[in-house]
DNA sequence: GGATATTAGTTGTTTTTGTAACTAACAAGG
DNA sequence: CCTTGTTAGTTACAAAAACAACTAATATCC
């Protein structure tokens, strides 16, 4: 078990060389239709998914730091993809809300993802797909 | 098929909330103990793994940029822990040796890897971990 | 109700990447 | 040899990320 510790097999290596993988390609399709960077992508699916929601929130479950957020942001408001609109309980708060464009591109890039998904994990048999999600699920709670 | 798609279960999604997760928290032992950025440590592990190679064949097994390399080679060479040496037959090329410091940062980190790598695999059983590790190397060739 | 602390979000500055242009060494065809 | 092409690696500049300091709104405690 000590001697047959092999580096290459190395966990946080491994997963970084697949998430950057599957990611570059996954990008040319955000990147060229809708000239999106990644945390723009992301914080469009945490809309589309979860509908309305406050910049807060997005950090949460994105795990994105609130710099990051605001930014891509301010990048979708330009791209008219989303709305802001302020809270009257408590101003600091914005509601953040996809446009019918935003909701468009979300509706394309979903779809987009299924495909994806779907053609990259073509190689493995249902078990091993659950498995997979399972352990990354897990291992993204760290 | 089609209606069960969870954009949360999209995959270069998860593997990268993985990887994210894995690589915040062992960064913390190559830079704090070694100031090292992540590209360092990946390569001083490639050199430390298969021994004396050039730069060249260091972003064929890592997959990276040759000017990433080049400048985690310089910090590599400033913090003393690697020499360079260039091919009588072709100037172009240079050897990449570690130094004895290297070799012992590379020891100190390998071992430290390996604790790691067994904490976080410790909540998946065998037959979880060969398929986590199968997958992954599928994903990385894509 | 007013000083103090918190919270949501933004802006500014520094590091780190990514991209492209460059240098130096070699190879090959004429 | 001497142009043209290729390869290994570096450097320069632009894009993006990380980190820290800031603003504005609200909550709290006296």
């Amino acid at each position: 078990m000590h001697d047959t510790f092999e580096i290459t097999d190395f966990l946080p290596y491994l997963l970084n060389q697949a998430a950057d993988a599957a990611a570059l390609e996954f990008q040319d399709y955000y990147k060229s239709r809708y000239g999106m960077l990644r945390t723009e992508w992301r914080v469009l699916f945490h809309l589309g998914h979860y509908g309305t929601m406050t910049a807060k929130g997005i950090c949460a479950r994105a795990r994105l730091h609130k710099t990051k957020v605001s930014r891509a942001v301010t990048a979708l408001e330009t791209k008219r993809f989303l709305t802001r609109s302020a809270l009257l309980q408590d101003r600091r708060h914005e509601n953040l809300t996809l446009t019918k464009a935003g909701r468009r591109a979300f509706d394309d890039l979903a779809a987009e993802a299924q495909r994806f998904d779907a053609a990259i994990m073509a190689p493995f048999d249902n078990t091993e797909r659950d498995t997979l999600r399972k352990c990354l699920r897990q291992l993204a709670k760290l």
